[in-house]
DNA sequence: ATGCATGCAAACTCTTTGCAAACGC
DNA sequence: GCGTTTGCAAAGAGTTTGCATGCAT
């Protein structure tokens, strides 16, 4: 699979001068497989099969790590209190359901654009991009229509 | 300046069959004036002059109930560790500075495209967009070179 | 062998909730 | 007057931190 990316991650971490521990390693693996836009505590759960030791906090400061390195992007909440991170760091659009809050990605050409011209008019020094869409899910349209909910 | 936009909030909890409290109405009035992209601990700070027996519950409370008739958008952590508000609904991008966690917004012709095509790609009922791009602004830039900073 | 990283638990911060009093409609 | 909303305080949740032990280099 993208086991690429687990490299790159892993290369990062030694190039930063940072050991490569079994935890790290793990959580690299997790995030480069991972599907979707994980937040801490599912990272942990789903480690918590083969490192039965594994503690949230390691979770929490590996997270942190690998976003001051740029290798993640923070999403922020998604309306469910809780930050979710994504490992997919090339410009892309995030659809966030504000019904079950579930996030998933959307590809577009015209980004590239947006982005250069950002760029440009700003004067920022881009190191990424956050964008993205709230709406209902085609899922969520389907089954039901409650109002307007609140958050968390 | 952005009375409009102060009828436009209050007129909302009208219709919503919501009562105009005092509170309540300071709140959209604060929003609708503020050139940024308030927290509610920062909306709570302003208007406590105003308010003295105003308590932070209650701008959470509002903040929620505008949230969810769509009057402002939840831009999520800035990575300060709290949540920022925005009371500009229209698509536009965010600009947030990682080193000061600042944020900024910027026009773009090219985003009603990008809008147009997500919503009709995704099958998504598009109701809200966060759109925001990370890096240096030009003011950090200038001042100095700290390394990669972590977050809160 | 040398420290950096982990794990545990406690601390901290932000946000939400329960309930009695107050007030808009 | 009725029922929602406020204010206070305490609870709840997520995230971070301190310190002793363990492990990657």
């Amino acid at each position: 699979m993208s086991d690429e990316r687990t490299i790159t991650f892993t290369n990062a971490l030694r190039q930063a001068g940072l050991r490569l521990t079994p935890q790290r390693l793990a959580i690299c693996r997790a995030l480069a497989n991972h599907p979707s836009h994980p937040t801490a505590a599912e990272l942990f759960e789903q480690l918590r099969a083969d490192f039965p030791t594994l503690s949230l906090a390691t979770v929490y400061t590996t997270l942190s790590t690998l976003l001051a390195l740029g290798l993640i992007h923070d999403l922020g909440s998604a309306g469910d209190g809780t930050l979710h991170y994504d490992p997919d760091t090339e410009p892309h659009v995030n659809l966030i359901c504000t019904r079950c809050h579930q996030i998933s990605d959307l590809g577009d050409e015209t980004l590239a654009a947006v982005s250069q011209r950002v760029a440009r008019r700003s004067g920022y020094e881009i190191l990424g991009a956050r964008i993205a869409y709230y709406g209902i899910c085609p899922t969520c349209a389907k089954h039901s229509s409650r109002g307007a909910s609140g958050r968390r």
